[in-house]
DNA sequence: GATATCTGTCATTCG
DNA sequence: GTCGAATGACAGATA
C-alpha cells in the first residue's frame, strides 16, 4: 500500500501534467497539483495555527491588561481609563491610547514572545517576508513590519503603512495603473466631490501618518485596510494583491475606491467607540489569516461575524455610493451579465459597489461600448420613472463613455460574483435571473432612481445632450444645439425620436390633465344644474300653489258678485243661464250663456 | 387571477 | 408641406 500510493500519486501528477500542458487556461499553478508542495503547505498551516493560537493568547492577555487599566465609572457604568493622580504622560505614555506598548512590555515581563521575537519567528516561517524587505518598490528603510495581527493603535499604522504598503503593489506597473485609474476616476466631477469629502476626513487621520504626496496618500486611504493586513497575507507568494478581487466582498471592499472605502473607514472609526481597535483589527486580520490558511469554515464564521458588523451599514453605504458613482460606468457593464432584478436602473444596474473601484473600472471596460448592445428589447427592460433622474442626468451624462475602456479586468468573474452577491443581499431577495432572460418585471419602489428608456438609449448612442434638454428646448435652440455637434444618423434619429416622444409624453400628460379637468368641471356643472333644477321645481310648486289660491279667490269673488246681481223683479240670475264678463275698459256685464255661445259662434 | 388605474407611446387630426 | 399640439387607442406596469 505504501508503495502503491506514491505510484498513484506519480500517475496523478503525470496526468495533471498532461492536462496542464493541454489546457493552459486552467487558471491554476503547477504547485496546486504538487503533492510535496501541498505537504509544505500543510506544515505551514500547522505553524500558522500555532502562531494563531499564540496570538489569541496574547490577545487575551492584552485584553486583561487593558481591563486592569480601566476603572468602572459608577455614574455611567462605563469603563474609563484609570489615571493615577500624579502620573505624568511621560511616565505612562499612551497607557490607554497605546495599549500595545504596554502589552508588549507586559509580555516581555511575563516571558512571552516579544514582538521582535514574533517577527523573527515569522521571518523564519515565511521566507517571503524577506522578499518584502528586498522588494524594489519598498523605498522606505526596513522597519519591523507588522506581520503579526497585533492590534493597531493610532500610532502604529505608521509602521504598518510604511512597511506593508509597498507590498500591496507587487509590481510597479500595477501600481501605476492603479494610480492612473484613480486619476481618471477623480477626473469625474462627482467622484471629485466624493474624494473631497474623503480627503477632508482622511486629512484628519493623515496628521498621524507620515506626510506623503497626495497620490500616495490617496493610495494609503484606498488600501489602508490592506496595510492593516498581515504582511504574509498581502504579499504571500501565491496571493497577489489583485487576487483579493476573487474573494468574497468582505475582502474586496478594502480594495474598493476611496468612495467605497471611506464609509468603511468611518465605520471602523465609529466602531472604535464600541469596539477596541484590538478587537476589531484582530478580528479582521484573524479572519484573513484563517482564510489564507484554508480554514474556510472558520473563516466563514469570522466573515459572518464581520459581515454581521459591517453588513447593514456598509451595504447601505455601498448602495449610496453606487448611486453616485455608477451613472457614469454602467454603460460598460457586460451585456452578457444577467440583468439584476430591480436594479436595471442605470444606477442599480451599473451601480455595483465595485464599479467605482479600479478593478471594476477595468472590469467594466470589458463590456465594450454600450451602444453596441443597444436595442429596444434591452432598454425596454430598463423602464423607469425618469422624472427624478432627468435633471441629474443632464449634467452627469458625459459624452465619453468609452474613454476608459482600455483596462484589463484582473478578475471579472470574481467581481461579477461580488456584484451579484451584493445585490442578493439587497432589501428584497429577488429571484435570480436566468442568463439570457433579461425580461424582468421592474418595480420602481426602492430603486426609483433609474434611467428612462430614452435616457438609456441616448446614453448608449453617446448623445451629448440630456433628454431634458432635447425635449424642453425651443425649436430654434434645439436645432442650434444639434447643429453644433456632428452627429450620426442614428444619433439624430434618436434625438428626434426622443424629442417627439418627450413632447408627446408631456402633451399626453397635459391632455389627460385637461380631460380630467374637463370631467371635474362637467361634474361640477352637473351638480350646479341639478341644484338649479331643484330650486326651479320648488319655485314652480310655490307658483302653482299661489295660482290655485288666486283662482279660488277669484271664483269666490265671482260667486259673490253674481249673487248680488238682481233682475227687475228682484230675482237672482241663475249662474247656469248667465255669466259675468268684463270688458277691456273694466265694465262688467251680465251676459246670457246662450247669447255668449252665439257670439262665440259668430 | 381579474380588474381598475396610471403611464408611455403611436397614429391621426387639426390649426 | 411641415410642425407642434391635441387626442384617441393601445399596451405594459402597477395597485
Amino acid at each position: 500500500m505504501e508503495i502503491e500510493a506514491p505510484l498513484a500519486q506519480q500517475q496523478n501528477i503525470d496526468l495533471i501534467d498532461i492536462l496542464w500542458r493541454q489546457d493552459i487556461d486552467l487558471g491554476v499553478v503547477r504547485e496546486d497539483f504538487d503533492y510535496n508542495y501541498r505537504q509544505k503547505e500543510c506544515e505551514l498551516e500547522k505553524q500558522k495555527k500555532l502562531e494563531k493560537e499564540k496570538q489569541e493568547q496574547l490577545q487575551k492577555e492584552q485584553e486583561k491588561a487593558l481591563l486592569a487599566q480601566l476603572q468602572l465609572d459608577e455614574e455611567t457604568g462605563e469603563f474609563v481609563a484609570f489615571r493615577p493622580a500624579k502620573h505624568s504622560k511621560a511616565e505612562i505614555p499612551g497607557r490607554i491610547t497605546e495599549p500595545t506598548q504596554t502589552v508588549k512590555t507586559a509580555q516581555r515581563d511575563d516571558g512571552a514572545l516579544s514582538f521582535d521575537e514574533c517577527m523573527q519567528l515569522l521571518a523564519e516561517s515565511f521566507p517571503f517576508v524577506d522578499d518584502i524587505e528586498s522588494h524594489p518598490v519598498a523605498l522606505e528603510p526596513p522597519v519591523p513590519a507588522q506581520t503579526s495581527p497585533q492590534p493597531m493603535s493610532p500610532q502604529q499604522p505608521q509602521q504598518g503603512t510604511t512597511a506593508i504598503l509597498p507590498s500591496t503593489a507587487p509590481e510597479p506597473n500595477p501600481l501605476e495603473d492603479l494610480e492612473q485609474t484613480w486619476q481618471e476616476l477623480l477626473s469625474i466631477p462627482e467622484l471629485q466631490c466624493l474624494y473631497m469629502q474623503n480627503d477632508n476626513i482622511t486629512s484628519i487621520e493623515s496628521a498621524e501618518y507620515s506626510s506623503k504626496s497626495k497620490s500616495s496618500e490617496m493610495q494609503n486611504d484606498s488600501y489602508s485596510l490592506s496595510t492593516s493586513l498581515p504582511a504574509d497575507h498581502v504579499s504571500g507568494s501565491n496571493i497577489s494583491f489583485l487576487s483579493l478581487f476573487d474573494s468574497p466582498y468582505e475582502e474586496v471592499m478594502p480594495s474598493e475606491s476611496p468612495t467605497l472605502f471611506q464609509p468603511k473607514t468611518n465605520l471602523s472609526d465609529s466602531m472604535n467607540l464600541s469596539f477596541s481597535n484590538n478587537n476589531f483589527n484582530n478580528l479582521f486580520s484573524t479572519s484573513l489569516n484563517m482564510q489564507r490558511n484554508g480554514n474556510i469554515s472558520q473563516s466563514n464564521n469570522m466573515n459572518d461575524s464581520l459581515t454581521s458588523i459591517l453588513d447593514d451599514s456598509l451595504l447601505e453605504q455601498i448602495n449610496i455610493t453606487q448611486l453616485e458613482v455608477n451613472k457614469d460606468f454602467d454603460c460598460k457593464l457586460p451585456h452578457n451579465l444577467p440583468e439584476i432584478p430591480d436594479s436595471d436602473s442605470g444606477l442599480s444596474m451599473g451601480s455595483s459597489p465595485s464599479a467605482a473601484s479600479p478593478g471594476n473600472s477595468k472590469q467594466s471596460s470589458l463590456c465594450g461600448d454600450a451602444s453596441n448592445g443597444y436595442s429596444d428589447s434591452d432598454t425596454d427592460d430598463m423602464e423607469s420613472s425618469s422624472a427624478s433622474v432627468q435633471p441629474e442626468f443632464a449634467e452627469l451624462y458625459p459624452v465619453q463613455f468609452q474613454n476608459d475602456c482600455n483596462y484589463q479586468a484582473p478578475s471579472l468573474h470574481g467581481l461579477t460574483n461580488v456584484r451579484l452577491n451584493l445585490y442578493n443581499k439587497g432589501p428584497k431577495d429577488d429571484p435570480p435571473v436566468s442568463p439570457g432572460h433579461n425580461k424582468v418585471p421592474f418595480t420602481k419602489d426602492k430603486y426609483s432612481k433609474r434611467l428612462s428608456r430614452d435616457e438609456q438609449r441616448a446614453k448608449a448612442l453617446n448623445v451629448p445632450f440630456s433628454v431634458k434638454k432635447i425635449v424642453n428646448l425651443p425649436v430654434d435652440d434645439f436645432n442650434e444645439m444639434v447643429s453644433k455637434y456632428q452627429l450620426g444618423e442614428a444619433q439624430l434619429a434618436l434625438i428626434r425620436d426622443i424629442r417627439r416622444r418627450g413632447k408627446n409624453k408631456v402633451a399626453a400628460q397635459n391632455c389627460r390633465k385637461r380631460k380630467l379637468d374637463n370631467i371635474v368641471g362637467l361634474e361640477h356643472d352637473l351638480d350646479q344644474l341639478k341644484d338649479e333644477k331643484e330650486e326651479l321645481l320648488q319655485e314652480k310648486g310655490e307658483h302653482t300653489k299661489n295660482l290655485l289660491q288666486i283662482k279660488q279667490q277669484l271664483n269666490n269673488l265671482y260667486h259673490e258678485v253674481f249673487s248680488m246681481i238682481r233682475d227687475e223683479d228682484g230675482n237672482s240670475y241663475s249662474p247656469n243661464e248667465y255669466s259675468l264678463q268684463q270688458t277691456s275698459d273694466g265694465s262688467v256685464f251680465l251676459v246670457p250663456r246662450s247669447k255668449k255661445l252665439e257670439t262665440k259662434r259668430e
